[in-house]
DNA sequence: CTTGCTGTTTACCGTCCAGTCAACTAGTCT
DNA sequence: AGACTAGTTGACTGGACGGTAAACAGCAAG
């Protein structure tokens, strides 16, 4: 078997999903083999430490998420701010669907690693930063459409973008922390408040106190 | 020595300290006896396992975070709105005395451990819960303070605080995967937007559409 | 045919981990 | 005084951890 396999490939995979349901520290790098049906020694061919198969796994969740849940939710076959609401619905949906295979909510897996690995790895936290402002983006281009086909004029699409992608992490924490994928469905409801609610509107309100 | 001693009370705080600073698994027995100055013989005769002594932390942090935080918070001594706003400026110093003493933001210590622990150990997921729910009926109160003085009037307070304590979580998780303390109080302007317009306005803007 | 590169396998290393144990100290109660 | 208990000490256990080493297999190019 000389030239090319997909163990690298089985690694990753292995540890998208290893690492996604429990955390970094609470997979090792044995077990992450064993699902992937590769020798240890050979995962030390292919990444030269575990942190480097987790950065590579990092690239793949973004990937995986992208496919499964952003893409789905943001496609163009409905009205901009729909496709914000629809990202609620999704993401209730597959954490549905985890919790019915193995009885846990699992939440964001980006949202998951940034807070377990922020405070421990430099590298690792710059990466995710850099895929959390890719996300905002993809919003902010969302909301920007929203502006211009005149269903929410007022609104600065970047500043929202940030707010409601805040949200969004905060919502799968909660779902996550309760164990409770319907919360994702409810918490969803209040998404738009946050983007036509504009900074001014906040301060208005404070100000008329 | 016979009868006493605060021990105890020293391996909580060190535990709290270190859990918050790292992580739940990032930190050893062994590092947390040393901060304390306590054996490990006699942290096993205080706790029988780290589990244990991380839920006695769990309580600990949410006395801190109290007097710290979100009493301060959530004086009455200023419109009950403007206490929302005032969390968010408070977590962002609190947040950025952090960063200039160790050059990291926190976020908060109920969310860090959420999500590390939730899908690994029942238990603390069901503590934290409980506290994340006191923290909501916290801002509940808030909130229904403002509906009754005129300030807020058509908002549903319990709905409202879950989606405020939602995107306050989100909030510090960004702060923390950023880095960056102010971003705490950029994103804090958006939050009376998420009170102010309830579930209703949210459908409105997308039947609108 | 030989050199070299890509993979694979297995056994192994030192370290750290949570947790144990038995001996010991010093106060309290009877 | 003696028994009991709360607290302390430091050495220890077994297992898991991330990572290493060396031998080997197959393919490709010179």
């Amino acid at each position: 078997m000389g030239r090319q396999s997909d163990a690298r490939e089985r690694l990753v995979q292995a540890a998208v999903q290893l690492i996604y349901a429990r955390s970094y520290s609470a997979v090792g790098v044995q077990e992450i083999c064993a699902r992937a049906g590769v020798q240890k020694g050979s995962f030390y061919h292919f990444f030269p430490s575990k942190r480097d198969l987790t950065i590579a796994a990092l690239d793949e969740l973004w990937r995986g998420l992208q496919e499964r849940v952003v893409g789905p939710a943001f496609a163009r076959d409905v009205p901009p701010l729909a496709r914000i609401e629809r990202f609620f619905d999704q993401s209730a949906r597959v954490q549905r669907e985890f919790m019915e295979q193995s009885g846990q909510v699992l939440g964001c897996p980006l949202g998951n690693l940034a807070l377990e690995m922020s405070t421990q790895d430099p590298l690792l936290r710059a990466r995710i930063e850099a895929l959390f402002q890719a996300a905002e983006q993809q919003i902010a281009q969302t909301l920007e459409e929203a502006r211009q086909d005149g269903s929410a004029p007022d609104i600065d699409p970047a500043g929202a973008a940030r707010a409601l992608f805040a949200y969004m992490e905060g919502v799968l924490l909660m779902a996550k922390t309760r164990n409770d994928p319907e919360c994702i469905r409810e918490l969803g409801r209040n998404a738009l408040a946050l983007v036509c609610g504009s900074t001014q509107a906040g301060a208005r309100i404070v100000t008329q106190e």
